[in-house]
DNA sequence: ATATATTTTAAATGCTTGTTTAAATTTATC
DNA sequence: GATAAATTTAAACAAGCATTTAAAATATAT
């Protein structure tokens, strides 16, 4: 049933991030996604050109979608484990909304990374953070352990988002229900916000 | 060309599973698979019926090769930083000899679980280890910290397998070679078996 | 050597794919 | 209200898909 209210081309925009964070590129149709957007098949190329170009302008979207909640908090004015703690409890509330993003940017850009890199400056502001100059800081005057940004922030993003990436597998392995997982994952958080502040904080 | 020492039923598994880790299964035709096995397409089918049945078989082998040497070292009398360490240098190597393989599982389980667990004997190995045994003496003699294995267990796994998983990405964000990514990967290695270590041996 | 079974082949099957066409319909402009 | 533009539609396109067929080639057994 359509919604008269919201225009064709973001109707077919937003179908087509559904389908494609559940399915992937390669598994998803054109006519899968015609059909979550409840229109005509024709109307993707009429409004998109192809299913290529309408892939790379969802994958755009969802890139700066995975950075943009990381990046307020990084520039935040807030003590470093703070700062620890926000990061990875945001991770957390971002996996369990969106349950795909992180799997589908990692492997579409594993199968294919030069395609999906065309400006990118959202990368740029994740390089030049507050966070930065904190560590810089902290290293100098001895509170913190001399570390790179690109050192410590897959250490604290890793562990909420690899759980989560291998729901599946973690659920068959350890034998956990649904229920079994969410409670998992709440102590795996803790743990992981404790090991790396240990880690980095000196004291 | 052909090796004629080797059976055809082999050489086709073998460059189903090239095309698999690289491509997925969704990106994968049965073309591609003949192709590569300098075959003809016909004999995909003869040999395994279907592209699901071979991908089936393919799968399984890939997941217990992703597990098979880390049993070997959950299992062995060495203490626990020995451990840890020896487990996360073997992520390093695998992650080098073969890079489609764990995003190729995350991913291909991640899409439809359902199909992909049929026996998976080798799960119950994990969760059965010698490992799980040093896990309770030395949170009872208070040597440890109390962790459960699948607690410690992702927390050791993820750092490494993160950043190679996500190591186009990693290389974009801030701007490495693949020379400076090897050696930012040699680095966070020793990271991360220090942090695990610090957090999870006591004193 | 001949008969049988196995393996390999080229070709064809019917179906789905991304994309395009041209006509029909709706919307906007004067 | 007529005309032009934008949008939507059903239908078709060629190409590629997984799979099957039946004949040819090869290996095996008698």
């Amino acid at each position: 049933m359509k919604c008269v209210t919201e225009k064709s081309e973001d109707r077919i925009r937003e179908a087509a991030k559904r389908v494609f964070l559940k399915k992937g590129f390669d598994g998803t149709t054109s006519r899968d996604i015609a059909k979550e957007a409840d229109m005509n098949i024709a109307l993707t190329n009429y409004y998109f050109r192809s299913k290529e170009k309408l892939f790379l302008e969802v994958f755009k979207d969802v890139l700066e979608e995975y950075f943009q909640n990381m990046l307020t908090i990084l520039n935040k004015d807030i003590d470093i484990k703070t700062k620890i703690s926000e990061i990875i409890d945001n991770d957390f509330y971002m996996m369990k909304k969106e349950p795909d993003l992180v799997i589908f940017i990692m492997n579409e850009i594993h199968k294919s990374p030069q395609r999906l890199f065309p400006d990118m400056s959202i990368f740029r502001q994740v390089r030049e953070t507050y966070l930065k100059k904190q560590l810089e800081e902290g290293a100098a005057n001895g509170t913190l352990r001399p570390m790179q940004l690109e050192n410590i922030l897959p250490l604290i993003k890793c562990g909420v988002e690899f759980i989560f990436m291998g729901k599946e597998i973690h659920k068959e392995l350890f034998m956990m229900t649904d229920d079994d997982f969410a409670k998992y994952a709440e102590e795996q958080k803790e743990h992981i916000k404790a090991m790396v502040c240990n880690y980095l904080v000196i004291g």
